[in-house]
RNA sequence: GGAGGAGUGGCCGAGCGGUUUAAGGCGGCGGUCUUGAAAACCGCUGUGCCAGAAAUGGCACCGGGGGUUCAAAUCCCUCCUCCUCCGCCA
């Protein structure tokens, strides 16, 4: 959420100055509506220290004091009803107004407007045609779509031998090389959460349908993002603590309730997957060098594989609900003969943090402040074996391992059929 | 899942319808005293919101929400969390 103030003096300008990202939400009424709360809040306080006043009176209240203070008693009801039912309707609006992107964010209305930051390494020259991995592992025998659709439904997959066991490898690598090198702390949260935590951040009200639910009202976490940033949900750090570094492995859920047709094929959009996910609770004015830092972090897990990308900035109309910013980090498949997302590395600034009311204290007696909220994952696990299978392909149909990995796989060289 | 108990300020802890502007203690900050420190003594000590240029004034908050009352930390309902015991269970 953005603060009242900012709110009520700009709410007219950005609906009128990016209506890709600020249209049609009520923004208009917006600065009325906040007067008017005002103005009733203050007539609200107006009574009640005029009732306090009565009863502060102490043993039996005489007949006139007690005649004023039941028509008080009414006419606060009232004024309070008012009061609430304005508040619930600013609030219906600052729950679904989304962060307003940095000036270094490119404008545009979707994601031709992107900006391709750098591009790492070259895209393999391969002197046979290259396969998509979902021929590659059916004929190696380790990925097993049929299986997954049987026992579960579209978008899950069974992985086998050395598929399985290379994912266990990447989740326990990418870990080790966040604590052990980039300073994080390894966390294992847990993958159910309730509403409240993903209110903060930003997951709810607004996007429920994405979201899998229990009977018991639980959610399944779409990524370690919603558990781990909600960590200090409702707390006030100390500002020496800060930043505050969190690697964290979850399964991620998704019901991928408006990608019906996108992505069908493969394990590229699944219901299901491993990821590793990097959060940050970093000062404000720090937040912009903890971004970059963070997206590094990412690009070196791949640099280590050895696998081709570029770092791509979001545009306005292409970032998502709650980032002021946003890389994409777009790995090289040649089963596609394209980038495609690995990673996704974002400043929430304060959004994420005034949702959860995560706070730090600079000194003492100082006002507590917002920290600034940043996260990105390194990396997905599924992906990041798609990107293996298809990079490191040979013509025989085998696959190398990459160097970096064997020692997580007990020296395992190259996948082959068995 | 069943039975019982409990949630009060940074922490401990009193209060169980109207001198509570939440007693008292601990911790923290400032001061007096002291060559310095300790002890002792004195003062201060949260969060959000409204009005205001500010000084300041006001309102709300005793786990969350709702209710009763002229008046609620205190009474009622409901939910959550923790503790003890029983049952079940990886």
């Amino acid at each position: 959420m953005l603060p009242r103030e900012y709110l009520r003096e700009n709410a007219a300008r950005l609906a009128a100055e990016m209506p890709e990202r600020f249209g049609g939400i009520g923004l208009d009424e917006y600065a009325a509506l906040e007067r008017e709360r005002r103005e009733s809040i203050t007539r609200l306080e107006d009574k009640r220290r005029r009732r306090n006043e009565l009863s502060a009176t102490k043993g039996k209240p005489s007949p006139e004091v007690l005649a004023e203070s039941r028509a008080l008693k009414e006419e606060i009801q009232e004024l309070e009803r008012r009061t609430e039912e304005v508040e619930k309707l600013l609030r219906a609006t600052e729950e679904v107004v989304p962060n307003v992107p940095q000036a270094s964010v490119p404008r545009g209305k979707d994601e031709t407007a992107n900006r391709v930051e750098r591009t790492w390494g070259e895209p393999r020259k391969f002197d046979f045609t290259p396969q998509a991995h979902w021929d590659l592992g059916p004929a190696l025998g380790i990925l097993d779509f049929e299986r997954g659709a049987k026992i579960a439904g579209a978008r899950f997959t069974v992985l086998n031998g050395a598929a399985a066991r290379m994912s266990r490898a990447l989740i326990q690598y990418f870990l080790d090389v966040h604590t052990q090198e980039h300073g994080y702390r390894e966390v294992l949260p847990p993958f159910l959460v309730n509403a409240e935590s993903l209110f903060s951040t930003g997951n709810l009200p607004k996007f429920e349908a994405d979201l899998f639910r229990t009977r018991e009202g639980y959610y399944l976490v779409p990524t370690a993002e919603v558990p781990v940033t909600n960590l200090h949900r409702d707390e006030i750090l100390e500002a020496r603590s800060l930043p505050i570094r969190y690697a964290a492995y979850t399964p991620c859920f998704r019901s991928e309730a408006g990608a019906a047709g996108r992505d069908t094929r493969g394990m590229i959009r699944q219901h299901q997957f491993d990821k590793v996910e990097m959060v940050m609770f970093a000062r404000p004015e720090d937040s912009n060098a903890a971004h970059e830092e963070l997206t590094g972090h990412a690009e070196a897990l791949l640099r280590r594989l050895g696998l081709p990308y570029r770092v791509v900035a979001l545009a306005t109309g292409d970032l998502g609900f709650a980032p002021a910013k946003t890389y994409d980090i777009e790995v090289w498949l040649p089963g596609v003969n394209a980038y495609k997302e690995i990673s996704s590395c974002s400043n929430y600034e304060s959004f994420q943090a005034r949702r959860g009311q995560i706070r730090f204290r600079r000194g003492e007696g100082d006002k507590p402040e917002y920290v600034h909220t940043l996260n990105g994952s390194g990396l997905p696990v599924g992906r990041t074996l798609v990107a293996i299978l298809e990079n490191y392909q040979r013509a025989d149909g085998s696959v190398a391992v990459p160097e970096a990995l064997r020692p997580y796989m007990g020296g395992l060289a190259e996948i082959r059929a068995s």
